[in-house]
DNA sequence: GTCTATGCAAAAGGTTTGCATGGAG
DNA sequence: CTCCATGCAAACCTTTTGCATAGAC
């Protein structure tokens, strides 16, 4: 997605931050590939594949924290200790069904279930502005 | 709750456990107060706060792990870095309002939420076994 | 007495940071 | 030329583990 690319270069600008090569190659990395979900550690494997100069861990978490900030990814952590991204651009919100076998993740979105949790929170006079659902269970294919 | 507590020595018995004055300070500490979610390290502050020979954090949260899989606590991670535990006693799944100014947690439980994700689940031909849901935003206090 | 639980300190594992240097603007 | 970004290594922080000793059964 080039799309993704310039929202962070124009992010960067409005920052008065450095668009650099690093910051392309991660960017990049990310948004020419079709998964949501990532690993840290993943990324950084992918993006140096085929690179000389290597691009340092550090250099990658500080680039995921500005695509964070820039609102094109998302950080979660599902249980385990790991941190994994999710690419935002594909907006609309989502929420998910995570197979224990496997690990797929899948994301569906549902109006009605977007409804009742606002009643719900209305319910409580508790003003809300996000939320995070995970349905935790066995895919179709792990199920045969 | 003296309940958590016997269920607790039961648990170790039928394991072969010892039941120590260490875990039984933890298991007292925990459920001797009202709050259903805390923090490993508060835990650990709290049941040393008055005691000569503090325990140690290692025994916390050995003992933490002894409770989670005894059906005591149930451990979890909001998005944090850090593990928080719930109670499981108070049976009855339910879910959470996260205030995100004081960091409140308040459970809330919808069967029309539960019937709804059971539909979607369907419709994925995905086996559920469990969901986490989380509804973030500010609680009536905070919104003053 | 035996064998598990404890404390301590060190290890782990993911993530962050300080500092000197390299490179975008 | 001026700062910000990078790489490296060390620091961090929560959680886990190895080992010698203390204590439950």
């Amino acid at each position: 997605m080039d799309e993704a690319r310039k929202v962070f270069i124009d992010y960067l600008h409005r920052q008065r931050m450095k668009v650099t090569e690093p910051r392309l190659a991660i960017v990049n990395a990310i948004f020419s590939r079709q998964k949501f979900h990532f690993l840290a550690d993943d990324l950084l494997r992918i993006v140096n594949a085929r690179r000389r100069e290597k691009i340092s861990r550090a250099t990658v978490y500080r680039t995921l924290a500005l695509l964070e900030e820039s609102g094109l990814l998302r950080r979660e952590r599902y249980g385990g200790e790991v941190s994994s991204y999710e690419k935002a651009l594909h907006e609309g919100h989502h929420d998910h069904l995570i197979c224990t076998e496997c690990g797929s993740v899948t994301e569906f979105y549902s109006d009605e279930l977007e409804k009742t949790q606002r009643r719900i929170a209305r319910r409580h006079r508790f003003k809300s502005t996000d939320h995070v659902l995970q349905i935790f269970g066995v895919c179709e294919k792990c199920a045969k």
